[in-house]
DNA sequence: GCAACACATAAGTATGTGCTTATGTGTCGG
DNA sequence: CCGACACATAAGCACATACTTATGTGTTGC
């Protein structure tokens, strides 16, 4: 399941802050641990995780490799919610819509 | 971070196929088991762990428990994957306004 | 009341996860 | 070239997770 790596590399509230970091802009793993108390491994590691559930990807510059937010991943979230959209309040029933569009 | 007991619960391809199961309605523990292979602790626990999430809720009814998706845990999804509409496919941009309405 | 039922909880165990320290690989500047 | 740098990988360890078996709690029908 790819489901799972998604929920999985989520789960973790380290992972989640480097993504959010990333959604604000492309960042190299370097300058994704200054803030977060993380060793250098553990960054690695940890966006390691995050590419191989397909949340971010890297790009190769020189010695550095720069991190972004692979919108497949953000969309695969959105296709699995889509799903139970029966639950999502009444009010934006419309979404239903918007998002069967992104299937294709 | 309650996001953090949403992901937990939903990194489980045994939790998700139940959080389904229910997505089709209203169930007791027993009705959930069938088709999946799991022992009834086992089931117990995985409700426990949907519930503490707030994705599920329960409904006692004598000596069934009646379990429901709990539209709260739903929206929390909802409202956290609406932080990276930067990255949704630019076609259902729209979808920003509906998820701010979905806030109040 | 009591046996069968529906479910929860306890305790133990195997496996997974996230960290650490140590080391490897590739790149850059002088 | 070679030392400093940016990052990845390996191995070990503490803790979490998902299962198991056993038992507890409350409800129902006879």
């Amino acid at each position: 399941m790819i489901d799972t790596d998604i929920f999985k590399a989520l789960a973790d509230p380290t992972r989640r802050k480097v993504f959010e970091k990333l959604a604000g802009g492309s960042l190299n793993a370097s300058a994704l641990r200054d803030g977060l108390e993380i060793s250098q491994p553990a960054m690695s590691q940890h966006l390691a995780v995050l590419r191989a559930a397909g949340l971010v990807r890297e790009q190769r510059q020189g010695r550095f490799v720069n991190y972004e937010v692979d919108p497949d991943g953000i969309a695969s979230i959105g296709t699995w919610l889509a799903r139970y959209r029966a639950y999502w309040p009444k009010r934006i029933e419309a979404l239903a819509d918007l998002l069967k569009d992104m299937d294709q």
